[in-house]
DNA sequence: CTGTTCTACAACCATTTGGTTGTAGGTTAG
DNA sequence: CTAACCTACAACCAAATGGTTGTAGAACAG
């Protein structure tokens, strides 16, 4: 029947980015203290570069944002990012409960 | 200092299945009722065979199970891997509003 | 029995992902 | 000023992802 498809690549971003548990640490990390991105790596055994990349990833899913702070850059986090996946995954739960609240979430997903 | 990663597969994967609105869409439509795999497949745009692919990444996460009934391979919704990833992004929230209760769910991820 | 349906799975392909090293530029410390 | 530090970004690589087509077997309809 080919349903048209409704896609939301902002939340494929959020889920993608919470997929790797180097990334969902540094999410922990940045809630803990905000830190620079080289602090950040020193807690990982891959490069900075590598580190970097999952900062990128975080960024573009909106689940982090970086200030600049002389010539270090300031990872902080954003949890509404966060929230908006969680309350996402509470709809489908509703769904399941057979309770039709927040249905519309899931349908405009 | 290269801190001991905690890697949390399943975790992993539950994120990863829900990285793609297509899959999304599968979990919805098994919450709303119960479908074998070619009735799913009727409600998108690719083959029988990607859906099939879907499925089974989703039975990977835990979030879906197949039941044989005849040919027919019904697929049924698992909420608790749902709700398992929701109560990790509610961790996420109480870390950073500062509320230490179920920061355990954190470390053992 | 025969043909259709449903599923499984292999092979293939393009793109993305997650890592690396290397180079270069801006900022700070001494 | 110079050296060290922090970041950005390109190039490269192996493996995973998301799709395809094709083949084959099991189960059902008539």
């Amino acid at each position: 029947m080919v349903v048209e498809q409704l896609r939301d690549e902002e939340t494929d971003r959020i889920f993608q980015a919470l997929s790797d548990s180097t990334r969902r640490d540094i999410i922990r990390q940045s809630m803990l203290r905000e830190q620079s991105v080289s602090d950040l790596a020193k807690h990982y055994a891959m490069s900075f570069a590598a580190v970097q990349k999952h900062v990128a990833v975080l960024e573009r899913a909106s689940l982090v944002r970086k200030e600049r702070r002389g010539r270090e850059q300031i990872v902080h986090s954003n949890p509404e990012a966060l929230r908006r996946a969680a309350r996402l995954l509470d709809a489908y739960e509703d769904l399941w409960r057979g309770r039709a609240a927040r249905i519309d979430e899931l349908l405009s997903d």
